[in-house]
This record gives structure tokens, sequence and C-alpha cells, in this order.
DNA sequence: AATGAATGAGGGTTCATTCAT
DNA sequence: TATGAATGAACCCTCATTCAT
């Protein structure tokens, strides 16, 4: 790893650098989400990159540090996405509740292995992980969001849009939990959702958001959506 | 071949195959939670037990008939659970989806092992399991309640308990969905969700089911608890 | 094993061992046959029969024991036949091989597996197996024909039936051995000699030994059949 | 992966890795010959080499390509033999097929190894091997000679120096057989005929050959030999 | 920076055989 | 005689990782 310097090779060397560890962690994210985590192999991720077994270990000191990687890089891309919906939004705070669970939607439908991703890592890194990393890693992505969602509940019972028998860190993070939960489960089991069920996955998760929304919404609020 | 015979070897042996089997389940349940269903090796399996590791072929012919075993108990044992439940239950329909997951809290409470075992099944067996296993498994534990949960719901709707806007198939799946989904992450997530929420598990599991039901309920139904 | 006394019971006793025996024997050669003697196990063979594991160690020490004992069989009822035929045959020493021969013809067509097993003795078995055993069999089912084919082919000559620049005792085991190799040959190869080739293994074998017989026939002799 | 190139790495690289490839061959075919190559393991196979177990798999991905691996190259060499043989000869069909038994003698009296190779591949591998495969094989090594064999009979019959009463493709693959089946047999059972019979093996064989062309030969033909 | 080669450690599974009942 | 249970010893193969070049 050269450090930063300026020089014209280094700039070129960095570059190239980039695109390899970008080609190894677009093969991993492929096969783990088609495989799982645990059951693919270095052997499996070069075999997709080209790149060689031996080569791999420049890049990486070993496959949980290719976790790692697409962990961030989701959780990173995750907060941007949030933060620029919650900052363009100046609504009350259900108005902004929904707009998250929408954000969610979107994610559910269109980027199914990002959220399937981010479930494996629950159920397989959840016991675990190093604290402190994980927490590194937040400071990182800095989600101000989240912070405020307590402030954000407050504020809507407060001006009426929320029920007033809520607590606000309790009842935060209670929805926040079940919501992606719900999200989580429907990415993971996908079509065999759809067939048992007999119903696409956006609709139930669409449905869950909105009873979860009845369910926060004060009794003599306006009628939602 | 011994067809089940009443003489009293048979009966001697049997019970100690019984035995034998019932150590295995019991020591892979305690690993896979332990460490991941994945990470566990037969090798360590039969270490707990004190069996040898040929022996353990004697029982069970790889690993995945294991897994699929343990999933089986837990199903029937769940199934028995829930059965009893709605049975001794008579109720409208919204007392009786509240006791469904009345029942899942406990689970989660005093058996979240369990539900950390569900929730690994669904994050690593979930694309490929051999469908016609788990049809076969389900119509020996001949869930009726879940098929008679849809028209729960539509009694619910018709004795004014439940809104009126709701889809039955729709609402019963979705809301089925989201609180496993929700039950689920927090049996995984365990002692770590509860750091980093400040609050126990099991608050803010009722916490989900109370705006869950809260949603569901008709604007003009009673007081809710 | 009990002695051969003359109780009931012990008579009783020998009539069950005897089928049991038989049993084993047969289901040994079906999978050798089909699945090459080295790639059966056991456990294969027992699953077979119906008799258990086991049980089959109260008739057979080990696989080896099965072998010889399917190789005495064959060897015994082989013996028997070419005896019959030799006996009942007053012609000269060509026609005397020449029947020989067709025997196994009749052999290859009719009992293939039985060459099969013969082939895959000799190719598994040959190098090691214990001489005095093989010794043992032979005195057991002592070919008097075998030794007097020399004196065949001495006859042969001497009649004129035969060239008269052979040597007995070494042509006689060339061709033994040269009609036994191609014998088993198009026994062991089969169908895929007969695809290859475009003939059927009896034409091909019937070919082979009317140009052996022609070989060995005395240029003046008449016409061979 | 750089293809063929010349670089120095490579050629080196390419001659290391061929010695090795090389290492593992000799010993297998070692103790294929010295035990029978169902009863090799790979560890029997690496403990001859004084390459790890592992190393082993980075040259055959299992035994079996190991075997087809040896297949080949003898189905090469002798391929190679008799095309140089069969091209420097001149002389009547009869002359080149006594060459090609000729050389066949050779092979059973030099590398009688060999041969007991290719009878333990018809005896085990015959029934299973998967034909597309040998008819690769076939192809690469091309032997245009057994092709134009049936043609050196033909030939043969019109000038003479055979039978006229032959049928020119079923007398070629009828004596193919029969002479290969006889120097196969000759091979395994090695001294074990010697013992037998007293007679040393290539006399044996020689005096098949001799039957065999006596039997192909034209009664008014010279003397053979 | 890239990589060919090697490998220790372990993975799951099979097998012939023994033994107490 | 029959057999359920157990098991040591292999067996084939995979894997993550190291290291010299």
């Amino acid at each position: 790893m050269p450090a930063s310097t300026t020089s014209t090779s280094s700039r070129v060397y960095g570059a190239h650098r980039e695109r390899q560890r970008h080609r190894i962690l677009r093969a991993a994210e492929k096969l783990f989400d088609e495989l799982g985590i645990d059951r693919v192999s270095i052997a499996e991720i070069v075999a997709e990159t080209g790149i060689r077994q031996s080569t791999l270990y420049e890049y990486f000191a070993n496959k949980d540090e290719i976790v790692w990687a697409i962990l961030e890089e989701l959780m990173v891309t995750a907060s941007k996405d949030v933060q620029a919906i919650m900052e363009q939004l100046s609504g009350n705070a259900l108005a902004k509740i929904t707009a998250l669970f929408r954000w969610m939607e979107e994610e559910l439908v269109h980027h199914p292995e990002r959220v399937r991703f981010m479930a494996q890592f629950d159920a397989l890194y959840a016991r675990d992980w190093p604290a402190e990393r994980l927490i590194t890693l937040e400071e990182n992505i800095n989600p101000r969001w989240l912070r405020s969602l307590g402030d954000l509940i407050r504020e809507g019972i407060a001006d009426g849009s929320l029920r007033s028998d809520l607590d606000p860190d309790l009842t935060m993070h209670s929805i926040l939990n079940t919501v992606v939960g719900s999200q989580r489960r429907l990415a993971l089991l996908g079509s065999r959702v759809e067939e048992e069920y007999r119903q696409p996955v956006d609709r139930l998760f669409r449905e869950s958001i909105r009873i979860v929304l009845l369910g926060l919404r004060a009794a003599k609020a306006g009628k939602l959506r």
C-alpha cells in the first residue's frame, strides 16, 4: 500500500488498485448473494475476477475484510441516500418517517441483493462482530438522521400528527426494527414468499408500512395518504 | 427389518436410539446457535456428544439431515403450542391475533435460541431448500390455524374489531411477515440491540406488536389493552 | 458351525444356512458384475439381501471369502460341464478341442456375467492370490480333461488331424490362453466392442475360434466344418 | 491467465510443472501395477512422490484424472510406435500384420506393466468410462493404421497372401481382439502362468501369434517365417 | 503489483469389522 | 442364529494462507 503521494506513478497505481479492489468486491458481492457468505470460498471469488488467488491477498487480508468492505460500502451509500431524502424534506414527523419507509421499499424492490446482504450480515456476524469495529464504521458514516429520529417522534407528538401515548425512544427503535425485519425477511425469502403468500413482495411490504403508520398516527389525524 | 414390533429388544433398542438421537440434536442445536449453522463441523458436534464421529452417521446421513431434524422438531412444537392457544381461545379476531403475537413474544423471551435457529434457516437455507421437503414437513404439522387466520381477519372486519379497509389475505401475510421479521431480528441481535437501543428486547417487541395491532384496530374500537 | 450331526434340528439349520449363504452369494455376484468387485462394499451386499450386516459375518469372514466362494462355485460348475462334454464325445482331437471352444462360446453368450467374473478375478486377484489356495481349489475340481488335453494334441498329430509341427504342451497352453483371453475381453467390453467393431460379440468370438482351429489343422486335413 | 507465452518465468514454471506431473504419474503407475488401480489411495501415491497430498490436487483434480492421464500417455506412445513400424514397412498384408503382432510381443516382454495397465483399464473402467472422453482421446492419437487394417486384409486377400474366405472387417476385429486378449492375459498372470504352464510367457505368446497367422494364411502360401 | 507453487489443517463421509445381547 | 450398536482407520478432497520470485 503506497502512501498517498502525488507522483504520477502512484496516482496511476492508485487508480489501478482501486479498480482491482472494485472488481474483487463486485465478484464477492455477487457470489455472497448467490451462495451465502459462508459458502463462498476465496477460490470462487478469484475465479469470478480473473485475478489470481495470491493477488487477492494484496488487496484484502482475508475473507472477513471483504465482507466488512462490502458492508461499509453499503452503509455509506445508504446513509447518503437517506440523508439526502431527509434534507430535502420539510414536512411533519409522520411525513419524514413515511419517506424513510418508502426508501426502504425502494431498496427492497430495486436492490434486494443489498438488503439480503445486510440480512446475512445480521444472521452470521451479528453475534461475534467486534463492537469497536462497527462503531468506527458508524462514526464514519455519521447518521445524524437516525439520532434525530427520536426528536422527530417527539415533534410528531407535539404537532399532533402522532399518538400522544408513545414513548419516543422506545417507539422509534421498535418500529425501525420491525420495518427493517420485515424488509429483510421479504428480501431473503423473495420469490418463495410470493409463491406461498400469492402476493408480490412490494405489496406485502407496503401494506406492512401502512399498518405501522396507522398504528403511529394520532386518532384524530387526517386520513393517511 | 423389524417393523414396529412390541418385542422387548426392539423397545429397548428403540429407546436407546431415541436417546442418542436426542443427544446429537441437542449438541448440534447448541453449537448451531453459538457459532452459526454453517460454521459448525460434524467433528465439533460429536465432541459435544461423547459419541464417535462414525457413530453419528448411524443416526444421520449428513449434516443437512441434522438441520432438517431440528427444524422439524421446532415446527412441530410450535404448531402444537399455537394450536393449543388457538383452541382454548374464544374471543374475537383481534383477541386471537393478539394471542398469537403474545406467544411469539414468549418464544422470543424464553426460547430465543429457537427463534435464532429459524432466523438462520431463513438466511442460509431459504434460497436452496428443496421445496418438496418443506411441503412434506408442513403437511405433517398441518397448521390449520394459519389457514384460518385469513378467515379470522375477515371475521374481525365483520364484527367491527378490525378496520374495514383491510384486504384479508394481504393483511394477514403482511403482518405475519412483519411480526416474524421483527421477532427474528431481535433474537439475532439480542444483547447487541439492547446496548444500542437501550431497551430490553421484550419491550421493543411488545411495542411493535402494540403498534401493529393499533394499526389493525377499527377506529371506533374500544381502548386497546 | 454345527458339525454334521444327523439330528433333526441340525438338518433344518443346515438347510437354512445353505439358503442364507446362497442369498448372499447371489447378491454379491450381481453387484460384483454391475459395479466391479473392488467397488462393492459389504453394506451394499447386505442391502441387496435383506440380511443384516453383522449377520453376514456369520457366513463369511470377509469379502475375500465371498469372492473365493463364488470362484469355487464357478469353477466346479465349469468343470462339470466340460467333463460332461468331453465324456460324451468320441471324435478325434480336433473335434474335442472344437467342442471345448464351442462351450466357451456358449458361456460367453449365455453367461457373460460368469466370464466377466473370471476376467475380474484375473485382473484383481491374479497377482496376490495365495497359490496354495488356488491349488486346493483346483484339486477339488480335478480337471482331468485339462491334463489330458496335451495328450489330445499329441493324438491329433498322430491321427493327422493336426499340424505335425506343433509342440503339444506349448500349443495347448498357448491356444487355451488365447481363446480364454479373447473370450474374457469380449465379455468385459460387451456392448462397447459391438458398437466399436459393429459386429456381435458371438460372431467375433466364433471367427476367432475358426481361425485358431484353421491354424492348428493339418494342411491336407478335410474342410473344417 | 498467461497463455503459452515464451517469457522466462513461464518456461521455467512450465518445466517444473511438467516434472512434478511426471513424478506423480510415475508413482501412480508403479503402485497401480503393484496393487491394482482401485486399491491405490491418493495418500499412497503422494507417499511415493515426496510431495504433499494437497499439492497433488494442484496437478490432478482427482484419482480418475491420474488414471486417464496415464492411459493417454500409453495410448499416445503406442500409437506412435505402431505408426512408425507401419510406415517403414513395405511388405504385403501378412507382413504388416505380423509386424503389428511382433510389436505386441515386444510390449509384453519389455513393458508388461504397460500391458497390465491396459488390462486393468478394460476390467475396471470398461463398463462405465464416459464414451465421449475415450473418443476425444482416440481422436488425439488418430490411429490411421487401425483404420487401414481392414484395407490391409482386403489387400492380403487380393494378393493371395491371406485366405480367400475371410470377411475383412470381421476378421480384422476378431484377430485383433484375440491377440490383444491373449497378450493382456499373459501380462496379468505373468509368472503364475509360467509356473502353471511351464513355458515362458513370450514363447506362449509367439506360439499364439504363429497359429493365428497360420489360420489367416492362404493354403498355398509359402512357408510362414 | 502480480503470481505460481506449496501446504497444514481440517472438512464430510465410508467401511470392514467387532461385540454384547 | 441374528442383530443393533459402535467404531478406528481410512479416504478423497477443499480451503485459507504463505512465500519466493
